[in-house]
DNA sequence: TTGCCATACCTCGAACTTTGAGGTAGAAGC
DNA sequence: GCTTCTACCTCAAAGTTCGAGGTATGGCAA
């Protein structure tokens, strides 16, 4: 079947998801964190820097995360980490994918017996 | 947090995978589908028709299901039935979707220690 | 009979996300 | 000097779902 070429199936709200779980461990720069998302899920998933820059900002603007400029050989960066809110959202995200897996997995696994059910 | 009133996160692709995964049991119409999705997942997801019937052409138009009309109680109902197509895009998407859980679990797992990769 | 609800089909503008190319700038290595 | 990587960033296009709105019909209560 032919690839898209944006969108992917069930990956959209998935870097937002994978950015708040990275950072809660530690802070990161924006570079480091597409190369993070990557690494952190054996390099089965990649989201671009054109997807995650925009994500970083638009957390920053909603008080989920904060940043600050540090300069590192002669390099500059914009640093991020986690709010108190952010922590939350990480929370409600991770229990949201959880319970989006659950359902699915008990589609696929057939139960409860739709057939019956709507016979 | 604001809810979105669209493309709920995790959720883009799911529709078609569940079509085809309730299809592959038993043929169905759209509107039992709808209905289906819900009760499939244990209502905890739930796809409008604007959804589903979009999808139901969209498949069809690649031979992925085939449709026959028939009439219920003075009713008409498209059924739809899994090709063999069909049937091998099912078995693809589960194994996309597999993936993507297994790297997004991963991830949130805290595996490969990212900070001592990219240090 | 009439009105309402569920059934059954369907469309589409708007909302929302990701891609990937393109851009500036600087350090490191050859 | 040139190439590659690092580090930041933007945005038009691609792609999906929502939900309101539409037609039509059967069942049922008033």
């Amino acid at each position: 079947m032919t690839r898209k070429r944006t969108n992917p199936d069930f990956l959209n709200g998935v870097p937002e998801l994978l950015i708040l779980q990275l950072l809660s461990r530690q802070p990161m720069y924006g570079y480091e964190l597409v190369q993070g998302i990557r690494l952190a899920t054996g390099e089965a998933l990649e989201f671009g820097e054109g997807c995650v820059y925009p994500i970083l900002h638009r957390l920053e603007a909603d008080g989920v995360l904060a940043s600050r400029r540090e300069t590192v050989g002669g390099r500059q960066r914009v640093v991020y980490r986690v709010t108190p809110k952010g922590s939350k959202r990480l929370i409600e995200a991770v229990g949201a994918w959880r319970s989006v897996v659950g359902a699915i997995q008990t589609a696929l696994q057939g139960g409860p017996d739709v057939g019956s059910i709507l016979a």
